[in-house]
DNA sequence: TCATTAATTTGGC
DNA sequence: GCCAAATTAATGA
């Protein structure tokens, strides 16, 4: 858990239910939160031209939802959808900005979680710059698989579909399927019944 | 459960 | 890379 839950409440943060596919917050909104995410996953989502949508991020539990916007009065860059039954703490902007004021602790853990989200965002924009599909995958594999435990080749359980891959490196969803196939037969990752190991 | 929709895969251009 | 068609998985009434 990025910031204590019990300290997020008591700044006067209260939790919400979101459903599959349910829209937390859109693109434009003015935040007005510091949304924390108890327990689920969220994706964060822009749509191009023709309605193609673009993965810019995915959050698992314990973290925060673009926290960014809490430290300026931007809009929202970006949607925000449940993609699990997810719980999120609501603190009001204000609040929360309290809160880290009088706790050292959680504005160093935020500082360095928002400092580690900009350098991966970093890494992934110079993989998803490759012309070759098998970098970008590779790059969002990689990332994926960091944020787990998971250490030796082929133990990490790939959650995403075929669709968010090619979502998340702006692949068509073919490429993303011939590509994959094509690092499995080089030993790069394998494949048991859809599943993606890596 | 069955019907509908979404995702995946293959092949052609 | 893009589109169409066939197969399979997921979703919801």
């Amino acid at each position: 858990m990025l910031v204590d839950t019990d300290l997020l409440l008591k700044y006067g943060g209260f939790a919400e239910n979101y459903a599959p596919s349910e829209i937390i917050f859109s693109e434009g909104e003015i935040p007005h939160y510091y949304y924390q995410l108890v327990t689920g996953s969220v994706k964060l989502n822009h749509f191009a031209e023709d309605d193609k949508e673009m993965i810019q991020s995915i959050v698992f539990e314990g973290k925060s939802v673009c926290e960014l916007l809490s430290f300026t009065d931007q809009k929202f860059p970006v949607n925000a959808v449940a993609m699990a039954p997810s719980i999120v703490i609501k603190v009001p902007k204000d609040g929360f900005l309290k809160l880290i004021a009088e706790h050292q602790q959680s504005a160093v853990a935020t500082q360095r979680y928002v400092a580690d989200r900009l350098y991966h965002k970093f890494r992934l924009m110079q993989n998803n710059a490759s012309k070759y599909s098998h970098v970008r995958i590779k790059g969002i594999l990689t990332y994926f698989k960091s944020l787990s435990d998971d250490k030796t080749p082929y133990s990490y359980e790939v959650q995403l579909t075929r669709k968010q891959l090619a979502a998340l490196t702006g692949l068509r969803i073919e490429t993303v399927i011939r590509t994959v196939k094509k690092m499995e037969s080089e030993k790069l990752l394998k494949i048991i019944k859809r599943k993606i190991y890596f």
